[in-house]
DNA sequence: AGTGCTGGGACGAAAAATGACCAGACAGAA
DNA sequence: TTCTGTCTGGTCATTTTTCGTCCCAGCACT
């Protein structure tokens, strides 16, 4: 922070927050558009008359426009929010937080974006938005990518802009089924991954929760053979950190499994494995897809999550053997694992 | 302007007023401290509860102090002022508006402070201040300075800072009394000059109105013809910019003297010297002191006056053979400037 | 043609800003 | 010493602004 905006800062301390406040306005905007009022204020859950005022504003300011459909960002807009990025993740000490976590979860970089996403979903978008702009830059280097699930990853899928197509590009879906919804499978991300960026796509599909015999079988046959081929090819993974618990749950997990999982003090899960509050594999779901000593063998291993509710999971998860080389979180899970971390000292 | 600036005040505008305000509190009350409420509300030309509400905050940001006496500003409270200081020109817009005088007034060095000294009485000492400054700069390299009488003139003396005393610098005055109140006269004014910077200074006493032949024998006196020689080695001139009219009703002008002035469309005063809207000179008082082919061969000439009603003198003077090299003015007299001379191409 | 959005307008309620006043305290003058 | 003036901090009715909440007409997509 230079001299000036800390002078600026002692003389008008509301600034900060409203400064914040706009500029997640504007950038929800920009992210959702053409949207409207109502649904604005449903996404950043606040009131619509307060909303307004900063829309009314935003207008007036020529910074978005209010067509029929909807409010659009204007390109001063959008040069607004790109100028002022760094200050708000300096007024917001989201910079600092990120040394601190760094240092915390031994991750080299971490990116944390503004508010929380259990609170604001739209935050989610930002996530995904900021991952995907990762992404896109290590497209240069890197052609073989593997993706897991989830409504993270599918967020990211959505923020993927495809600037210039790269036929180059394969995306490898990390596991099968693993239970999710259709829309948040690996495989269905990695199609859209595929779609947006003009690459290929490769998808396992295997049902979940097999016999020991059945899937003795299915690893021997060629298809699956040739993915497991490609998982050691993986030059990047890209995946979601999930909480044990609700995984297990919304995978419908048998009796038996769930018992594991919770006797064994499962706190985080990541493609199929189940990790204890200490980094300890708990339990695998025992269906094809990416070991973690072939994540462990990726040049950058991608993890994105946000969220208080998500803080110790990616605690845990960040403490296992394959730790991630990158984190996208967001500023509660940010503050939430900090919290932590800071009470588990003092005992 | 920087682009983060300009993309704040894209999104807050309101911020800009607001910094402005609270700048110009903080500055008028490091000026006049210790100052209390009702007295800086009569300075600022704002309602007390007003200027309580700013004050307030400054206090809880630890800008001020509310001490028995009135506040101060705290030393965090003087950095922010001087982060700020290029910051709030900048604002205002005063930067772009000195170049466009500049041109207007073929003055090669121009400083506009923030506000009218006419409407804020607090804004006179914040010329003093930067004339005081200026004038501190010069100290290093030129030491025959020549001063003179007014109200402006004071204001520079009060903010004269004896950091370093400089024995050799010499403070002379340009004029005789030239029935100013001793206050105001240029002999006060040097002897203050004198005192506040450690250096001597030389002061001429004459009466006005001398009849044509007392004032020759008056010229060939030692006394006398020793001023005259340190005019001519005079380095730099510091002198206020007056109205004609207003000039000659302070000085108890004759009749004859007044129709003279007014006649002749006199606009502007300095040292003596009254000129008309062409800078040419309609009249001249006769008593010893600086003449004009003197002012034109000092190195530097500060001319310093402030408040709209002075525009239209600082026009006149401006266009007169000794044009000044440097003007510090406020923003009152630049608008109104501006705007003349806006109105006078227009035609 | 219908339906579900959109922005804009309106209006009472709530909150904040404002203006005006007073009490107690300290500083400096007499 | 006392006295006087100014300072801050507090209070409170009044005004102004802001906020929450509806409703409406219109466009877009189906």
């Amino acid at each position: 922070m230079d001299a000036l905006s800390d002078a600026q800062q002692k003389l008008m301390p509301e600034m900060s927050e409203l400064l914040k406040k706009r500029y997640q306005i504007l950038q929800t905007i920009s992210l959702e558009q053409p949207i409207g009022r109502r649904t604005l204020c449903e996404i950043a859950g606040v009131t619509e008359r307060e909303i307004r005022k900063d829309t009314d504003l935003l207008r007036n300011q020529q910074l978005i426009e209010m067509k029929t459909a909807g409010m659009i960002v204007t390109l001063q807009g959008l040069e607004v929010l790109e100028n002022l990025k760094g200050f708000v993740r300096e007024l917001s000490g989201l910079t600092d937080m990120e040394v601190e976590l760094q240092e915390v979860l031994g991750i080299s970089k971490i990116v944390i974006l503004p508010q929380d996403s259990d609170e604001i979903p739209a935050v989610k978008s930002h996530i995904g938005k900021e991952a995907a702009r990762f992404l896109e830059g290590l497209f240069g280097s890197y052609k073989k990518i593997a993706v897991t699930g989830g409504s993270t990853m599918a967020a990211i899928s959505k923020e993927l802009v495809g600037s210039k197509a790269d036929q180059a590009l394969q995306f490898i879906a990390a596991r099968g089924g693993l239970g999710e919804d259709v829309l948040h499978q690996a495989n269905t991300i990695a199609a859209a991954f595929a779609e947006k960026t003009g690459g290929s796509f490769k998808t396992l599909y295997l049902p979940d929760h097999l016999s020991a015999e059945a899937f003795a079988m299915m690893m021997r046959e060629p298809v699956i053979k040739e993915m497991m081929n490609l998982y050691d090819q993986t030059e990047v993974i890209v995946h979601g950190i999930g909480n044990a618990k609700e995984m297990a749950v919304r995978r419908h997990s048998s009796i038996e499994e769930v018992e594991k999982i919770c006797l064994g003090g499962a706190v985080s899960e990541a493609f199929g494995y189940y990790f204890d509050k200490d980094g300890e594999i708990v339990y695998r779901i025992r269906t094809a897809g990416i070991q973690l000593e072939q994540v462990r063998k990726t040049d950058i291993v991608l993890a994105v999550a946000g969220g208080a509710s998500k803080a110790r999971a990616i605690l845990s998860y960040s403490k296992n053997v394959a730790s991630p080389t990158v984190l996208i979180t967001d500023e509660g899970a940010a503050r939430k694992i900090l919290e932590l971390t800071k009470k588990l000292e003092e005992l």
